[in-house]
RNA sequence: GCCGCGUUCGUCUAGUGGCCUAGGACAUCGGGCUUUCAUCCCGGAAAUCACGGGUUCGACUCCCGUACGCGGUACCA
């Protein structure tokens, strides 16, 4: 039997961080099994559509990875179907009209009882509990119940995979699956991911649209192995794993059944792993995108490609995200900001005189300045009046920069300039004189 | 309230009756490396395995109860 799995997101906002954890899921159950992963929207509720939200999802999944199988499946291009077997249920009996809904009739007697792939476990329902529902709005739109039991019945998707949100609407679907005549699938309910304060993971905690994890300057690497890791681990409890290495060892049965806390530390942490070992050249085009991406599609004029090229790699150590590289970079060609703390910081006496020495210096180096000879020189002026070779580079680099904290010192004059270098140190000089 | 599900360091987790005086990761603290910040390396602190009863020679692991948490209880999904 073909492996088909969905993602069934309704369009009531952007793709929100806790669905890609069900996304990937589904999506690595099929592709574990040479299966199908589709995506399905679910906008029967006409009053919550959100403008664009279709394509924030779509575009989403497409960023991170997780390409699904054919064509986008609407539910709303498919509300006749679902009218027909709501009709057909009206002629078997199974349903009623009231107040111009279609009302499905539970039977009373007996438990339904599912086996839930998580955790490989039963779950059962006293029937008594069940109160008829409605299974087509006055509206002619179908409720999630008739159009989940249709729509996976007719894809034939197995297993559906979903919230655990939906655990207690079990007995509805099967009630339908069963008086349809039709197989029911196997399912697995995903724990409900917290937030820090254990109340279900929204908009307020911070963890919000996907898109704007990418706004902050997050990997969809990094983002999908940290939401595989939010109730799984792999059997060798590995946790820095590719999308393929997940393929491979992922397992429903090994999911957990307790509702995860979403904890963006770690997902900084991993963030700034995926960082650390991805290719230099790589890296800059993922700057390079992240910042466009930023700039909504224009490329802005600074950073240019080059000097993206030459900062990746003195920033790389230093960044847990993407959007870290600006901060730490701008000084470069952003006009030098002075701020008197930060010079004061320093605790170095006799700031002026020294900064004039240090523009002699600068200034009578041999051009183009290199490194040895640099650190050189002014190792000796640091001697010469009276402060640590320490003190006398920090003391360069808000200069320089206007910063207390910048990539390495000397390549960050490199690309900076002679030129410019000297120009910002006499600008320093000046502001301290003012 | 009722129904369903769950409960190991702050967080993610390992653990399927003896290997557990409970292991790893993040965060945190201390130290090393270092021209800043990081990276990197070393080390520490952190769970009476929610609690109470069983079962067993033996329980984090099995059973029951309690507490707590989460989900549902819509012509929302």
């Amino acid at each position: 039997m073909e492996v088909k799995t969905r993602f069934a997101p309704s369009p009531t906002g952007n793709l929100h961080i806790g669905g890609v954890r069900t996304a990937l899921y589904a999506y690595l159950i099929a592709k574990k099994n040479k299966g199908v992963f589709a995506l399905r929207i679910e906008d029967t509720d006409r009053g919550r559509l959100v403008p664009g939200a279709v394509e924030d999802i779509v575009e989403t999944l497409k960023w991170l990875g997780l390409n699904f199988d054919g064509e986008v499946i609407l539910q709303s291009d498919r509300k006749k179907i679902y009218q027909e077997y709501a009709q057909k249920l009206l002629e078997q009996g199974a349903a009623y009209k009231g107040e111009g809904a279609v009302w499905f009739k539970t039977v009373k007697e007996g438990k339904t009882a599912t086996f839930d792939l998580v955790g490989n476990r039963q779950i059962e329902f006293d029937n008594s509990t069940q109160d008829d529902f409605v299974i087509l709005k006055s509206d002619g739109f179908p409720t999630y119940h008739l159009a989940h039991v249709v729509d996976d019945h007719l894809m034939q998707t197995n297993p559906v995979i979903r919230g655990a949100e939906w655990i207690s609407s079990l007995p509805k679907h099967v009630m339908l699956f069963n008086t349809l005549g039709w197989e029911i699938p196997n399912y697995a309910h995903l724990p409900v991911i917290l937030g820090p304060d254990k109340s279900k993971l929204s908009k307020r905690h911070g963890a919000k649209a996907v898109s704007e994890f990418r706004q902050d300057g997050f990997l969809a690497e990094a983002i999908l192995n940290y939401m595989a890791l939010l109730g799984w681990t792999p059997k060798n409890n590995r946790e820095i794993l590719s999308l393929n290495e997940m393929i491979k060892m992922f397992d429903l049965a090994d999911v957990h059944l307790s509702n995860p806390v979403f904890d963006v530390t770690k997902l900084e942490w991993m963030n700034g792993e995926y960082i650390r070992k991805t290719q230099n050249s790589k890296l800059k085009t993922q700057i390079l995108e992240y910042l466009k991406y930023l700039a909504g599609g224009a490329i802005p004029d600074h950073p240019t490609e080059g000097e993206v090229a030459k900062l990746t790699p003195l920033v790389k150590d230093r960044i847990k995200k993407l959007s870290d590289f600006i901060p730490l970079t701008d000084f470069i060609w952003e006009k030098c900001e002075y701020d008197m703390a930060v010079f004061e910081k320093l605790g170095i006496k006799n700031l002026g005189e020294i900064l004039d020495k240090i523009i002699y210096t600068l200034e009578e180096m041999k051009q183009p300045w290199e490194g040895e000879t640099f650190e050189k020189k002014f190792r000796g002026l640091a001697d010469e009046v009276k402060i640590s070779a320490k003190d006398m580079f920090q003391l360069l680099r808000v200069a320089v920069s206007g910063q207390s904290v910048t990539p390495p010192l000397f390549e960050s004059i490199q690309i900076l300039g002679e030129e410019e270098t000297i120009k910002r140190v006499k600008a320093a000089l000046s502001f301290l004189m003012a």
